[in-house]
DNA sequence: ATATAATTTAGATATATATCTAAATATCTA
DNA sequence: TAGATATTTAGATATATATCTAAATTATAT
């Protein structure tokens, strides 16, 4: 699990976080991606780099193209120890 | 409510998750604050400035100081919209 | 009114990052 | 194997930001 710093942080990004919502109805190339973003795919590939370092999400190749999907264990830890984070006087 | 951005951007701080931390179990003046912090009043302040303006901390002045707290309702009201945000093919 | 204490603001610097174009890499197909 | 498609990498630029020192502001106390 990476540290709050680095999921906050990629978490902070408008693009990213359409990325994120993509994923979460299903799991898709690079190139339908794209299709939804004003970005280039050099930018959008760096979003990808990002999230990946954040273990927000994983590329498998498939053939030519390579398919992110939301790593879902991840997703619902981080929801937790965000949860917890935020919740006054905990621990 | 400040958009998600902001949100995020504004936790992906450590020195601001602490400030955050702190204020969760009682309101208190900045010099409190920076007793628990190894950075300058002068980055305190930009800070406090930045979780300001993402509506996460308020500040009410008493005397010399300015008390800081938690904005509670907002932090609740955000706990929300992130597990939403997080939830697998929410909507 | 002056000195002290608490906080913020101004200005500077160094690092991070969002974006782009162009080039490189990987895979498939004819 | 040559060409086409998908994705990443390299290199550049512009903006944001975390931090500091020094100065300004606000309130209290003498």
């Amino acid at each position: 699990m990476p540290p709050l710093s680095k999921t906050f942080s990629a978490l902070s990004d408008e693009n990213r976080r359409k990325i994120i919502d993509l994923l979460k109805k299903k799991e898709m190339p690079v190139t339908e991606i794209g299709t939804h973003l004003k970005i280039t795919m050099a930018t959008l590939s760096h979003h990808l780099d990002v999230l990946k370092r954040a273990d927000l999400v994983s590329g498998r190749r498939d053939g030519q193209q390579i398919i992110y999907s939301l790593n879902l264990s991840v997703v619902q830890e981080l929801t937790e120890k965000i949860i917890k984070f935020l919740k006054p006087k905990h621990k």
